[in-house]
DNA sequence: AGAGAAATATACTTTTTAGTATATTTAAAC
DNA sequence: GTTTAAATATACTAAAAAGTATATTTCTCT
């Protein structure tokens, strides 16, 4: 069982979480937290030490609960083939997504790229392993024999990364996810010319 | 010839920008664009009405600045393959990106999605153009019989920007450039596939 | 159920950041 | 070159945001 203060640290991280996604780090303040989460400053600065601390946190909770969805999503395919679609059409849909705000992983990786040393080493990792998960699942497919020797798995883990996530930023920002869709038919296909 | 006012306010653009590049708009303060100019609050205000007013202007000009120069890159090439390669190649090194802090228009994208409005719709149509552009490079190569007809010119545009600009932030974020260029690669090869 | 500890609320201070009023300097037109 | 308008600097005010001290409430453990 929860403690109630555990369940309140939790509340504040769900709730600041989409909050982070749709403003990034440098776009929330301590009082935007507080008016979503209804608390007040006694509460927040209880369970955080600072406005850092929260931020670091929040970012945190918002990594591991994309990555962990994705390891979910993922692990539903029984082929490595089916993993690899049942990932694409986990992102059919870039204009309302998991969490509110587009993918935190990749609205993060921008915005610490160049101040937040601390949250991109974390970003970092995310990504590192996300792309291992990715090119793990393709040699698999290659040893079983899904899929032809031709195929390079870290490269094209890195192409479908890299289109998922840069098309649900510009699919977002143009307000229609109709390229969306076809990109992710058109890398279906593409890996169907691997498949054996 | 440039009268010294408008010499000044070009200045503060152009040191601004990858300032804001880096940064983010929320992550910028007026009193870091003053240390980074060596101007004061008076020349300022005198050439922007505010924080927002300056933010928007920052943005613009390097949205500008970036479509400008992607749009002479592709010009230099003579043939439709030739001027997707050169787009591809100019990808080449993420970490040290034209403006410091890797792709503007993708840096502003993510940042203003969800709570710059205005500047959100001046991004969208940047990439729409953008989108266009590439779009009517692979559509005159079509015409021309440089590529076959089974290319489709909007998904390969989207699916060529997504990629690139989705590999650039991951490029930067695990520091290495290694998989954008063979990404790039990548990219050219598929499109081989549908050199005639 | 009652005592002690933890969690939360309230009211405050400090710091940071944005913005303004006014003086001074510099450029451009005559 | 002098005048006038524009550009820039200085010193200030206002607002917003972060952070703290202390009181009160609510859990939790015996």
């Amino acid at each position: 069982m929860l403690t109630k203060a555990e369940k309140t640290k939790l509340f504040i991280l769900e709730t600041a979480s989409p909050l982070y996604n749709e403003k990034g780090i440098s776009g929330v303040s301590i009082d935007e937290v507080l008016e979503a989460t209804k608390l007040t400053k006694g509460c927040i600065y209880g369970h955080f030490n600072g406005k850092e601390d929260l931020s670091e946190q929040v970012v945190d909770f918002s990594l591991k609960k994309m990555s962990q969805k994705l390891a979910v999503i993922v692990s539903q395919g029984k082929t490595s083939k089916e993993k690899i679609f049942l990932y694409l059409d986990f992102h059919k849909n870039p204009i309302d997504t998991f969490i509110s705000g587009g993918c935190p992983i990749f609205n993060t990786a921008v915005e610490a790229d160049d101040h937040f040393p601390s949250i991109k080493k974390k970003v970092a990792t995310v990504l590192e392993t996300g792309l291992r998960g990715l090119s793990t699942i393709l040699k698999d497919g290659i040893a079983n024999g899904e899929f032809s020797k031709e195929l390079n798995a870290d490269v094209f883990a890195f192409k479908i990364l890299s289109a998922v996530e840069g098309g649900i930023v510009i699919s977002r920002t143009i307000d229609s996810k109709k390229l969306m869709i076809e990109l992710i038919k058109d890398l279906k296909k593409e890996l169907e010319q691997y498949t054996l």
